[in-house]
DNA sequence: GCATATCCCTACTTTTTAGGTAGAGATAAT
DNA sequence: ATTATCTCTACCTAAAAAGTAGGGATATGC
């Protein structure tokens, strides 16, 4: 299970990312939306502003807004910033790779081996797909006016 | 990252499915050979016990062998076992589901949508791939006698 | 039938992580 | 000057992870 505050991280992405360019959104204002304690979203947005990912103004009438695109960022990227290395072994992630404690040899390590396929497989997914994408993504949504059109 | 725990009951497990079959091994010999700390590991072949994974017999000359044959047993009814659910998401657990608090719409949610193609690729692995399998898949292990007949 | 080696069971401890809360400072708009 | 925002740091509490501890049950072999 990803933890909550990922979840909430998602979703103040998704908030943010679906506003009109331009337009920034306060923590209280998605906290209250999302329902999500507002002094804990605080520390994530700057989180996520701190990774480059936001921007933020302050004072009266500041916010948050995207600082890179949302096609830009994916799922995985997220991710390891709020819960560490995605890997299910240390020894099979990329990005912090470490070995395990009392590896004998990794080549012939059954369970590194089997892990690897299904992290692969689960990997590939988290860092193709962005914020962007689930956004752009209609294909489970309900029939909106411009689906309709479309349909 | 998985628990210790679950690391070992995938070596312990691998160690006695590797056995001659009606050989049973202690749990203090497999402490030993593989660094787990005993008392800990005892609990932990208890519980494969429980689950009917694994057969014990008490008193000297005991031991744990297999009760179920190791290619009926995946890699994610193990990990199941020690770590609960697979699933990212409560609402992607089909074996537990719970909804996520404060879900507005499950169809609707990007979140979970995202996630479902993440979750899906590895449980696709993980429900499949069995102990059997890790032991008998031998096309990263180096050259032993019976490799070197069979190429 | 006693010593010994094993599994079986329960309770406890320690360390780390998750999930926040709290409060004050910096900055910008009005 | 006031107010609404972001920014920073420290703290708190509950739960989980990772073991430790100690004894009880049972089978074997002498």
């Amino acid at each position: 299970m990803i933890s909550n505050k990922a979840k909430y991280a998602f979703r103040a992405l998704l908030a943010i990312a679906a506003e009109p360019e331009g337009n920034a959104l306060t923590s209280a204002g998605i906290a209250r939306r999302h329902s999500i304690p507002h002094k804990f979203l605080e520390q994530i947005l700057l989180d996520l502003k701190k990774a480059g990912i936001l921007e933020s103004r302050r004072g009266k009438s500041g916010g948050y807004a995207m600082l890179r695109p949302a096609d830009t960022i994916s799922f995985g990227e997220v991710l390891r910033l709020f819960e560490g290395p995605l890997a299910p072994l240390p020894c099979l992630s990329r990005q912090s790779y470490r070995k395990c404690e009392d590896c004998v040899s990794e080549t012939n390590c059954e369970i590194r081996r089997e892990f690897a396929r299904s992290y692969d497989a689960s990997r590939r997914v988290l860092d193709s797909r962005t914020i962007g994408d689930a956004l752009n993504d209609t294909s489970y949504a309900p029939l909106t006016a411009e689906n309709r059109r479309a349909g």
